[in-house]
DNA sequence: GTGAAAGCGCTAACAG
DNA sequence: CTGTTAGCGCTTTCAC
């Protein structure tokens, strides 16, 4: 494929108006240092032709693209799935239309795509790049790192052999993971559960590490192994009953995962929180708002995580490269 | 930003080899037409320098980008939610990925977006876009066709004064609505509704012209309004039960429609198919195949649109430019 | 303030 | 087969 109707140029643009390239050039970057009447006449001459700048012709000498990419090394239906994601990209979405940068999203699936994805980004398409990634042995980052162009992790990268200058935005999931776990225990509950997100992504792992901060080495029976989904809590939900029905509390590693579990609990006939004390993470408004009880959960700005991805990457590699870890709140529900 | 550190370009790879620019550039396109020993020579380099070639100093030359951007003037919020558009980003994905390019995915949300997204297409970064115009009023679809890029649209845009020049994949909307209704009324129906999708979008408005094609100038009454959502389906459900108590099939204009439908039909005791038999759209399986009892549809390929949006555009202005309609086929399941 | 000239890194004829 | 030579369209010193 090669384009449509040939284009005019910056040349061509220079002809009409009877001024030289570097002029017209000027004006369409600004119009600094040309007088008015000749940058008028440019304007118009820019307006007749319609004439676009070519961007690889200005990259080429600029080094510069104001486009940024998105990279998630997930297959879509899960990416279109999490809203997780969808809150984060807003968040990145806003900030570079703030800088004028376009978001590229770059979705992989599978092999064959890292090598592309790799490629495009090597290839000086884009100013830099904002990876998500969502698990332990994902190539993907490893393979970015490579392309030596400006990152931003999304979460803490939990891949082996990662480099300490790896720059990543992240919640503070053990110390939001203690809160609540001290929450509960703060209510008098001595037998607090913990259902775990999918343990290949750090921050199910990181979750986990808050609860045993505070539980010491508690006994493993009461943590069952979730992924994040309403299913997974479900299912761990009814593991954790029959192994410990003396449980009294229940710390879950995300709000749907916690969701899952309030429905086994009712099915089972336990009071929430009377008799067993239910805590979430991320306080999904649609999730955690409709829950019965509403949901006591602690909470991220993901949105503002986005943000800051985005930030980070545009400051450029001035200031050191600093990771950010933002604060949880405990959000107190009806649930605990 | 500024890329990092200052990359090799292929004057140093030459340098290196001991050969021509030119010599490295065959070898690292494909390498036909240079010898045996010097190609190795050559990649060597290469690989020891960590080239990378430019994709802007590339694309000056050869007005190619080997890259499509696929626009959707959706907030993320709906796109993300969507399953329907995630099979279909699916279904391009995949073909561009066979024809080895980049697929870009470009966001809007707002006015501003517009404006970034036009100059992104015009500014020469793709071979070609992909649209979802959604809705009737979009003003993107026009802002598009000026930037004079080959374009390919998903679903028949409706924009007023749509010129007939424009290249769409889409479903048999009407046809199918058609068939759906004609076997509604072969199972003896005589009092069919129908509940519409969101009236802005053209999919919507054909599948209501199918059914008024086949029940003919039907009381209006029968006809209720939904938005493609389970809620919207419930909604209008009861607005028909309450308004034609004795009607005895309902065609909804998707399956998650339907799903809300067969929702209130139980809540108000009707039993499907005996009392009310029920068709969607869509045969989404998740949706169609849980629903109790299971939905009877109208199947599109919607995975198989994807693609062939893909292969229209990248087959180039050489063939004419023909919009693809792609038939649909009823599946029976409980419901009808 | 404005123009002339020199490339950015690469590919594509065209010679040899 | 391989090297030489022109640019692709734009920005950017550097003179005027």
């Amino acid at each position: 494929m090669t384009g449509a109707a040939p284009r005019p140029t910056l040349e061509a643009v220079a002809a009409r108006a009877g001024v030289s390239r570097a002029t017209v050039s000027r004006v369409v970057n600004g119009g600094d240092g040309v007088r008015e009447p000749l940058a008028a006449r440019v304007r118009r001459a820019v307006e007749e032709l319609g004439y676009v700048p070519n961007q690889a012709a200005r990259s080429l000498v600029t080094r510069r693209h104001d486009a940024v990419a998105v990279v998630v090394a997930e297959p879509e239906s899960r990416v279109f799935a999490d809203p997780f994601f969808a809150l984060q990209l807003r968040g990145i979405s806003k900030e570079l239309a703030a800088h004028d940068n376009q978001l590229v999203l770059l979705l992989t699936e599978g092999r064959d795509d890292h090598a592309r994805v790799a490629r495009y980004l090597s290839g000086g398409h884009v100013d830099g790049a904002l990876v998500f990634s969502l698990h332990l042995d994902d190539p993907l980052p490893g393979l970015i790192q490579q392309a030596r162009i400006p990152t931003v992790f999304g979460g803490r990268p939990g891949w082996r052999g990662g480099r300490g200058d790896v720059v990543y935005v992240d919640s503070d999931n053990r110390g939001g993971a203690r809160e609540a776990v001290r929450h509960l225990v703060g209510l008098g509950r001595s037998r607090v559960a913990h259902i775990t997100g999918a343990l290949d992504q750090t921050s199910a792992v990181d979750r986990l590490d808050g609860y045993r901060d505070v539980t010491g080495d508690a006994d493993p029976r009461w943590i069952a192994e979730g992924d994040f989904t309403p299913g997974g809590g479900e299912w761990a939900m009814r593991a954790l009953l029959d192994r410990c029905p003396d449980v009294d509390a229940v710390f879950a590693a995300n709000d749907l995962t916690a969701a899952g579990a309030l429905r086994v609990l009712r099915e089972r006939g336990r009071r929430v929180p009377q008799d067993v004390a239910v805590i979430g993470f991320d306080d999904m408004l649609p999730v955690a708002e409709q829950t019965d009880p509403p949901l006591t959960t602690v909470r991220q700005d993901i949105e503002e995580m986005g943000r800051l991805m985005a930030r980070l990457l545009l400051r450029g590699p001035a200031a050191e490269p600093a990771s950010v870890v933002l604060p949880t709140t405990l959000v107190r529900r009806g649930s605990a």
